[in-house]
Formats: C-alpha cells, structure tokens, sequence
DNA sequence: GTAAAAGTTTGCAGCCTCTGCAAGTTCGGT
DNA sequence: ACCGAACTTGCAGAGGCTGCAAACTTTTAC
C-alpha cells in the first residue's frame, strides 16, 4: 500500500521535478556560457519558462541551481558505510559505502563535466561545494565511530570523514580535466590516505 | 629613506587602520550576538560610526568583515615551504611552514576563538573560510611539487595540499571547541596524514 | 461528473547587499 | 596658506531574496 503511494508520481509530482530539472539546466547552461556574475535569477526563470518567485520555490540561493541539490536518495552513507562487512578496513570500506555515487555521477558523465567545469571557471562556486561537502560528512563520522568504537567527537572519526572528503572532491576535480574513470581516481586518492602522504612510494605516480 | 616612509604612519593611515578594525570588532561581536541574518551592514557601519557606503570601502562583501582580512602578510606559503631543509619529511615541512600563521591565531587566541564559535553558529560562513583557505593551497602546491620534482598538475601535490587543508580546518575547528595548543592540534592530524588513515594504530586517541 | 480541498504559481512590495557616481571633507606636501 | 590627493558620504538603482495573498491547477471525496 505505502509502496503503491511512492511508486505512482501524480502529474504534479512530474511536473515539480521537470521544472527542478529546467532549472538546473538552465542555471547551469547560462553560467557555463556567460559567467555566474552575468546571469541573473530572471534570466534562469526565463529560460526555464517559469516566475522568478517560482525559482525560489525550489532553490534557496541562485548557487544552489547551480550546484543542484544534494546526490539522491538512496540510502544515508551512514547507513552504507555500516553495511559494509566489519573485516573490511576502514578506508576501502568508505570507498565502497561511496560506490553508488561515484557510478551514478560516472553514468551522468557529461552532465557532471559541465557542472565542474562550471565551478572550476566561477570561483565562488568551490567553497560552497566543499562546505557542502563537510555538512554531509557528519554522517560519516557517526558512521566511522560506530565501526570503530571510537566516541564521534574524538579526533580520529572527524578526520576520516574530512579526509576522505577532500580526497574524494579532488578526485573530481581531476576526473573533470582529464579522467576516464572516476571510481579508479578516487581509489587511487584512497590508497594515498590509507598509506599516508609521503613521496617516498608515490613518486611513480604521475 | 624609503624605510622612513614605511615606518611613519599618517594620520590617514592611522584612521584607516582604526576604521577597519572598529568595523571588524563591530560586525564579530553584533554577529555573534544576534546572528548573521539579523545584522545588518547599517548596524555595523553604526556601531563603528561610519556610513555603511563607507563600510564598502574597507570590505568587499559584509562576510568580510566578519570574518577579516587573510591573514596579514608575511612571505608566501609557497616560499615558506621551501624554505624548509629538504631533508624535513614533506608533512612536517608542511606544519613547519604554517607554524607562523599558528603561532599568530593563537596568540589572539581570544578573537579567533571568538571568530569560530560565529562561524560554527552561522554556517553560511564556512565557504567563506574555506575559500580563504584555498589560496594557500594553490601555494602548497606549486611548493610540493617543487619540493618533491612532480609535476604541479599530477596527483600528488594536489592531494597534499587539499588533504593538509582540511586537515589543518579540522584542527581549528577543534581548538575552538575545547583545545589549548593549535599547533599540538595540527600535529596530531597532521601525523595522521603521514603515517595513513588507519584505526589500527589510531585507536589510543582522545 | 462536480465541488471542495490541497497544492502550486505568480505578481507585488519591500528589505538587504552591493555598486557607480559625484559632491563634500580631510589630510599631506610644498 | 594653497592645492591636489585621498577619503567620506549621500544617492539611486540593480539584483538576490522573502512574505503575502490572489489566481490557477491538480487531487480527492462523494
């Protein structure tokens, strides 16, 4: 019964998320081709077909159109990185808990190439990534605590969470440049976590 | 003679330098007090007796204020780095090169504790301190790959300087909670860096 | 099928942040 | 003391964003 109710999107429900997606595409699309300080929340709204009242009804900040909303659904990473098998060592085991959305943003390849490019070109754009980044990390900590018994405001569980958050956007933001495969960048970023950062043994890297 | 010139304030300077300290004390405290949302650039520029047109002068945007200026001066992260004897391992060069920009925020220990305990509580403000963060992390990355003979553009030096980043955020963010030494602090995650994200040899931590 | 309820869009006014412009004021140099 | 440079300030306006309420669309109940 309640999975009937969430399995049947009402007209409404459609036409909210084609409108959210209308948004986003032309948010993006005109910032890409003209700058972030150079298109307006009407110029969006236009675009888009729509009032500029309307846009605020979907997005708080003209950034967020930008930066679309978070990955999603699915399960909490919490949850996924919980689900991971306990003998799988921390590290790998976030990179797993992570898998979903690296392949959904490798399966949205050009869509995500565009986004990037886009933060990379408007400056203001990254910090908010990345502070958006370190709000959903919380979940990680909580998450990181519980497989390893520590407390969730001691040091270790923060800075896994913050550390496999930044390794994981630069990641990102080499796949945008110049990357193939982005699952294979962010295990390779892990593997410099998981080891450590010293030159020593990652000279062959290139 | 020109060293006279440098060591003789006017009375302009003088001023200025009142006027944007009082405007900086004004917008931390009333912030602090009643939140971001509900200061306004008038209140502050009343509170530090200027016009707020005349705030627009001293900061570019009211986040500015709040948060201040970079921090002031000094040679470069990217000199400083190399500056360190090559045979410092790269993290503790890290840590050695950001020792002065520590020593600083802790000997205004009060101010900065202040500064992040409003940062905490406003947290449009984070992409703020992250974004004024990633300068010095352009710098550590041209110093890295110097230090080490990679290429700036590969993997190695990007990872170094976004991962010492959010390392070093963490460390703050934690002194502003219930920390005594910053540079103790930055150590410990630093050393975390080093020697891998594993909870095997991380398990006696606080 | 119809009417009422619920949800969504929209126009509007206004607050706030921020910018360019130019007149007025203060300071520094001669 | 005078003049030019630097700084302050008032003003108007653009743009982002919010609350309000009327109008419109879709869903629900009978």
């Amino acid at each position: 019964m309640a999975e009937t109710e969430a399995a049947a999107p009402t007209r409404r429900d459609r036409k909210k998320q084609q409108t959210r997606a209308a948004l986003m595409a032309a948010a993006l699309r005109l910032v890409d081709e003209r700058g972030l300080e150079h298109v307006t929340v009407e110029d969006i709204s236009e675009a888009a077909d729509v009032s500029p009242r309307t846009f605020f009804n979907y997005f708080a900040t003209k950034d967020d159109a930008v930066l679309g909303g978070p990955l999603p659904n699915g399960p909490s990473m919490h949850d996924r990185l919980l689900a991971v098998p306990a003998d799988v060592p921390l590290v790998p085991a976030i990179l797993q808990a992570m898998s979903a959305d690296i392949a959904e943003i490798q399966s949205e390849r050009d869509f995500w190439l565009t986004r990037l490019r886009v933060i990379r070109n408007n400056s203001s754009l990254l910090p908010l990534l990345i502070a958006r980044g370190e709000c959903a990390e919380q979940e990680t900590v909580t998450a990181v605590a519980a497989r390893t018994g520590l407390p969730a405001d001691s040091l270790f569980p923060q800075l896994a969470a913050t550390l496999t958050g930044a390794a994981f956007r630069t990641a990102m933001m080499r796949w945008a440049t110049a990357g193939d495969n982005l699952y294979d960048l962010v295990r390779e970023t892990f593997q410099v976590l998981e080891t450590g950062l010293a030159p020593t043994h990652q000279e062959v890297m290139r």
